[in-house]
DNA sequence: TTGCCGGTGGCACCCGGTGCCACTAGCGTT
DNA sequence: AACGCTAGTGGCACCGGGTGCCACCGGCAA
């Protein structure tokens, strides 16, 4: 049933990625099966677990491509940039997706930040994230990348993105970048809006 | 077996937490299976999960009390201070321990920080922690709780907080109390420590 | 035809977590 | 003493995520 003879040019992983993202969204992530997941998109629930090591995974289409491009994009930088700018380039240029990806863009990220499974999980996955940038810092600050300098800009720099998103999910009028670039002003101003904007 | 008539006094809760504690620091949390902690704490694998929703949960003791003391400080704080000054003492007051609870803290954060399952479970758990935080600073602001600039920076405290807490458990030396102050300042000052230490 | 190999499916199993029921220990009531 | 209530417990069966193993099928080279 469900007509597997179709496609073969579509590689399944898509295929199995697209069914979850879409299940997931409409019924809720916990109220759906692997089982589920994987007859809807015509293989065994043995065949899933060999795509994505895990259920949470199969949202996440191919995060590790855009760890390695935001570890080029860091050590290629510029290098008279300051540092806080160079990462938030590096994730605006990460981030910027067609038009017609936006949609597919919205459906994860709103999974992956509002259900509360994924959102654990999704700290396994930042951690390469952190890593890279902490990286970077290390290099442009000749600290080491285990102190607490790298480390810490590293995690609040991956907590403005995350920021970013999410009022990019709330507010369908701003731009990614824009949001980006909001979060990134204050964190490397000291947050000058706490600054009392009444008088 | 293993002499469940003793105690009394003391909750199971507490025995079992230390047995988790214990156990999972030894062998690893994943190697831990509930059914041993279980044994070791002498009760049934039922009734442990009784006493915590999840495995997971068995590490963190009374954490529910640390966020409502938290949510106190800061509702009852100096409204002269600075927000984010205001933060970080709070931070620092709910993680004032007598010395002799040190260890038990050193251990608890190490398998927290140290392993992935337990550090994916952590964000669920530092979500009431952010939403304490976020409210706080939409009362000092006017902003409301779920825009951008409360979200944000209780995003990046908490991050500058746990990044506290690694460098904590990495160096003996520092005190939990300096290093919250180190990642604050860093924090507020928009990392002077990026403004190129050689020249 | 033979042999190899990557992708697949089925099966049994482990483990975390839950619903249900039965049991016990206390404790106040009559 | 008998009753009933309640809190805490243990056992059991079940669900769902994840894995190891084996068997199968397809393509492809020798």
């Amino acid at each position: 049933m469900t007509e597997v003879v179709t496609d073969g040019r579509g590689d399944t992983r898509a295929r199995v990625e697209r069914a979850a993202l879409e299940l997931f969204s409409r019924d809720g992530y916990e109220q759906v099966t692997s089982d589920e997941v994987a007859d809807a998109a015509g293989i065994s629930r043995r065949t899933f677990f060999r795509h994505f090591p895990t259920k949470a995974d199969a949202v996440w289409g191919d995060f590790h491509a855009h760890v390695v491009r935001l570890d080029e994009l860091l050590t290629a930088g510029d290098g008279d940039q300051h540092v806080l700018a160079s990462i938030c380039a590096a994730y605006v240029q990460v981030n910027d997706y067609a038009e017609d990806e936006l949609p597919l863009l919205r459906q994860r990220m709103r999974l992956i930040l509002t259900e509360p499974a994924l959102l654990a999980h999704s700290q396994t996955r930042y951690a390469d994230v952190d890593r890279v940038v902490a990286e970077h810092v290390a290099r442009r600050t000749g600290a080491a990348a285990g102190s607490l300098v790298p480390r810490l800009v590293a995690a609040t720099t991956r907590a403005a993105a995350t920021t970013a998103f999410q009022t990019w999910l709330a507010d369908e009028t701003v731009s990614l970048a824009v949001a980006l670039h909001e979060a990134f002003d204050e964190l490397a101003g000291g947050f000058p809006a706490l600054e009392g904007p009444p008088g």
